[in-house]
RNA sequence: GAAGUAAGCUGGGCAAUCGCCGAUGCAGUGCCGAAAGGCCGCAUGGGAGGAAAGUCCGAGCUCCAUAGGGCAGGGUGCCGGAUAACGUCCGGCGGGAGCGAUCCUAGGGAUAGUGCCACAGAAAUGUAGACCGCCGAUGGCUCUCUUAAGGGUACAGGCAAGGUUGCAACGGUGCGGUAAGAGCGCACCAGCAGCUUGGAGACAAGCUGGCUAGGUAAACCCCACCUGGAGCAAGACCGCAUAGGAGUGCAAAUGUGGCUGCCCGUCACGCACUCGGGUAGGUUGCUUGAGCUGGCUGGCAACAGUCGGCCUAGAUAGAUGAUUGCUGCUCCACACGUGCGAGGCAUUUCUUUGAUUGUUUUGCACUUGACGAGAGUGCCGUUUGUAGCACCGGAGUACAGAACUCGGCUUACAGGCUUGCUUCUUGC
RNA sequence: CGGGAUGUGGCGCAGCCUGGUAGCGCGCUACCUUGGGGAGGUAGAGGUCCCGGGUUCAAAUCCCGGCAUUCCGA
């Protein structure tokens, strides 16, 4: 789990995200990154109502938080902004198959090595 | 034992490591900030549901409006009670379904008025109507020589019994009556009105009366009762990120800057103080409440009273997650290995018990023969430890996430458990 | 949190208010026409009226409760 200022939150962020940063996709995840000027990074996540539930979404959601924290290490210099988007695939998906599309995201974007 | 019916409970468990949210305590006289406040460390003990869901009702709370009352609109609708309130709950009454336990029921008013009742049918609400019909007593015509009497005809006319249609045909059945008929008369039944008795009431029972009044109000409507509007993004407080209003005083008045290098033209513009409004954001509202729980008392019950104990989530891009171990329950398998191990499965067969079905006005009689019990038959198998059971193995473990708070309703839900009652069968 | 709208043959829609027959266009099938196709003509098939209850003699239509899609406001 991440703590709360690692987390993206207000709506312009989101869509400045979206409009002018990169993007990088697996069958499961969409990754969108776009530099800040803070010390550290921060995430946001964005889970559409067709995936299911409130359960399924908020259960996804939690999932992607602890994916993070697994990769606190690797990114603990970098300062830029993510947005996660999950696919429908990614409802069935496990928490290891969810952290290597995150690793091979990353890597695709050089933030991480 | 089988089938059913009603009510209630449960919603996997025990641990380990790393994290998230808020609470309490301690500490650095730490860091950021004008302030309100926020951030960092350690410890302790907390952290989703029966529906948290849908948002269909009702309330608390807050703001706005409001002397009081009425209309419109909306809602509710047997009676009594419970409740803060309700369209909820409890107990009754009437109606319907079921052998029964039990279940369902928007169930006021159709003599206040209006509308509608397709098709069919003669006729669909008007004391209406005559298609097939019945009669033709009375009157007409006519036959028997004539009168009387009788017959014929179906012209006038009478009738609403039978048929037909339809969800529904103007009370039903029977007897009398009549030309044929008719509540025309009578008896019983249904329904209506009045009275009496019982009941708190819905209503029930009885008596009397006149013989009769279609359905639909989840059609308009009438009657009775209820109802101001919005919602925690309500509202309150802080508020010099930034943007920016009003007033007063001073300054400037051919000034400065832009179009534009110049002219003309045009547009914009200073400083100080005071005042309120208020965006982003933050704090609060925010969890002690019609609260939970155990007893006692009252009540058929919903529920109320009283005494004791308890404090039990508070997020805001939204806190419960990740990785594991052991284990519960259900289903499938049992090839290999280990243990226990003599029957297991199927059945259009028979016997018994006889629920029940059919024939019949009823009974006798005949017929059908559920569930259970016993026997038989078929397959597999009885020491080459096979069939089967257990370990082992595999799969599954629902519906679903607090968002101001309560009381209900509705809908979703794997598996399991408990209790009451009903019907049938068997044994004692 | 509050307020609406829609659901009918394969597709797009009408009918609902005012209850009794489910209809229109495109598409589909067969036949005619043509040397063949298109166009045209004739005939035909195809419907749990989103689902479950109720009111009524009778429900796509009226009432209640669900489901799905979609729009608007704060």
């Amino acid at each position: 789990m991440i703590s709360r200022i690692h987390r993206l939150r207000e709506n312009r962020d989101f869509r400045r995200v979206f409009q002018r940063g990169q993007s990088f996709a697996t069958s499961r995840l969409v990754l969108y990154s776009f530099p800040n000027r803070l010390s550290h990074y921060r995430v946001g996540f964005s889970v559409s109502k067709k995936m299911g539930n409130a359960v399924v979404r908020n259960r996804l959601k939690r999932v992607l938080r602890a994916c993070f924290y697994q990769l606190e290490k690797d990114l603990s210099s970098v300062s830029a902004d993510f947005v996660i988007i999950c696919r429908k695939p990614a409802v069935d998906a496990e928490f290891d198959v969810l952290l290597s599309d995150l690793r091979k995201m990353l890597n695709k974007a050089k933030i991480m090595l």
